[in-house]
DNA sequence: AGGTCAATTGTGAGCGTAAACAATAATCGG
DNA sequence: CCGATTATTGTTTACGCTCACAATTGACCT
């Protein structure tokens, strides 16, 4: 028993340490910890003044035992280095903090359904009370929707048509602001310079605009297809250069009109003058670009914020309403877009 | 009694529920799960198959309660939707996985000594055992070095001068290197467009910039600051093309490079015929800027698994090495830079 | 004043796991 | 074939906390 002091420098302290100092039982610290009513204001302050002293800090995992809650939530991310998954995360680690929780991060080298459902298993494993999904693709999607039995699971960036609750942008209606856009400014057809298939938001943006463009009675040109980064803009943009009827082109995301835009550059085809061009996110470079991108904005930091709200909303107990929440887009005039010149 | 098969439908499955149907006790069970030598492997067989059968999953808060050890490091980070912070926290999470660690992130609003203390202690709360600082601020770092008493903490990004371990590209080397190649292409001189104040980054790149014309003997213009952004590169650009006497710049980043290519171009300056560019960074989107550009690439994901390399050697034993890593940058170059036309 | 009810505090029992310790079975050398 | 090791398995305890329940105190009403 003399060693109890002694104890006390070199052990972290516990609850029964904080408790011994202010004359209390651990059940009463443990009530002013937990904001407990019936507790004497006296004895607060006796408590959190030992608290203060012994620079007392709750530990979390005898907690998490004993509540079977981990305050923890979890996301699985892909590509997470890109502008639109980073902002997604930031939106969500930022919910999730205003909500009282945790965030673990498990990235995706590949979206196969393989390596999501190791991803979730991990995040479970830790302990997590629910998963967002970043994961646009429609394979990770559908994988996801298999393996939720267990545990609440939001998918967020993704216009999923599987079961479980997603919030996404409204790719649909911001395809059609941009080829609208296109039109209205009296090209007799758009160009699309669409994503890679497999994923949600080509198939989505590519729809928009051949919708708009039929609904409008133009012709439908044959649809490039690109990888989502520049370089597939740019290798895309060489081949579009190359015709000669091309006014208009909508590509579904920024990076691809990035590389577009070069090529054009290259190929001595005016940017609005000969051919206007249109983007997709509204990176916050779009606006640099030469001349600045006409696009379509998402508010990344906005969707994972909802996602989170939708995933908190399950856990506290609402019965899974397999929500889908859609965040509309807005169209960004900028220079890369005119009228037409030549009939 | 009648209600243990029951329970076990409802609840989850533990250790002892594995260790029944299996035969054996919970000890064993623990053995077989931690690779404990010493379990015949008919035994070990049974119990995996009964761990299969009921799909069980230990329960991380009670191993974590007993070993003292959370599995889990913590990241802080800042501006986290940029792509340098986004890459080494991406790195920074392949490295934990394959380490054996999960990662928890707390991002920060600003960089003040406040924020980065609350976020510190808002991980050290949830048990992480380590903290990796993504935050090149001075400030920030400085505010890390005084609360690291109780968790080790590594910064990265940062050429800190604190006392912490440190991960870092060599920013002094790229700046030389960048400096070097206009220089050497017959610059009488280099313009730079720096970082903001009270950024390592921003210093020891100016240092590295202005050691390099002093050493050529070259006259040394005043600095342009911007903050980071395309928005300041654009405005600082403005300024740059009404100067007569410039045919090359160092920026001090590959954002507000994009902003004054684009100021240049729409001050009739051609690059690199009339002016050279070079950034430092090496976005991806970087080589697809008009005209490509010209920069010092950094690993950011290398980085952060170095970072993480660091953290883990430090739990592990290592007694506080008080490390230093630097990693070395590379001058990417591209069609921005060129000779120069005139005298 | 006696008693009731609410406020306040304390006590004991786990939560599910790993570590220390104990016990038993198997192996080996002479 | 016997004692000494060693391999294999089991039993007990503790981790630090919250919950259920019990106990005590004080206020308030008739």
């Amino acid at each position: 028993m003399g060693t109890e002091t002694a104890d006390l420098e070199s052990r972290q302290p516990v609850m029964a340490d904080v408790a011994k100092l202010a004359g209390v039982s651990h059940q009463t610290v443990s009530r002013v910890l937990n904001g407990a009513p019936h507790v004497r204001p006296g004895t607060r302050d006796r408590v959190l003044a030992a608290i203060r002293e012994l620079d007392y800090r709750p530990n979390s995992a005898a907690r998490a035992l004993v509540t079977r809650r981990s305050q923890t939530l979890g996301v699985v991310s892909f590509e997470s280095t890109l502008y639109g998954p980073a902002s997604m995360l930031d939106g969500i680690e930022r919910a999730a903090r205003s909500a009282g929780y945790f965030v673990s991060v498990a990235s995706l080298r590949s979206l196969d359904s393989r390596s999501v459902q190791e991803a979730v298993d991990r995040l479970r494993d830790q302990g997590v009370e629910g998963v967002v999904v970043i994961a646009p693709q429609t394979s990770a999607v559908s994988a996801v929707a298999k393996l939720s039995s267990s545990i609440p699971v939001v998918a967020v960036g993704s216009g999923t048509r599987s079961s479980i609750p997603t919030v996404s942008v409204d790719n649909l209606s911001g395809a059609v602001a941009a080829a609208q856009q296109l039109l209205d400014l009296g090209h007799s057809t758009v160009h699309h310079l669409a994503g890679p298939a497999g994923w949600l938001e080509s198939q989505d943006r590519q729809e928009g605009w051949r919708r708009t463009l039929e609904a409008a009675g133009a012709r439908v040109p044959a649809v490039e297809t690109g990888d989502w980064s520049a370089r597939s803009g740019y290798e895309a943009g060489q081949r579009i250069a190359a015709l000669a009827d091309v006014t208009a082109v909508f590509c579904a995301n920024d990076h691809m009109a990035l590389g577009l835009l070069r090529a054009l550059h290259e190929g001595g085809r005016s940017v609005p003058d000969d051919i206007s061009v249109v983007g997709f996110d509204d990176i916050p470079e779009a606006a640099y670009f030469i001349p600045p991108l006409t696009t379509v904005r998402q508010d990344f930091g906005e969707l994972g914020r909802r996602a989170l709200e939708l995933l908190v909303a399950e856990l506290s107990g609402a019965t899974r309403p397999s929500a889908r929440v859609r965040v509309a887009p807005e169209i960004v005039l900028r220079r890369s877009t005119g009228p037409v010149h030549r009939a």
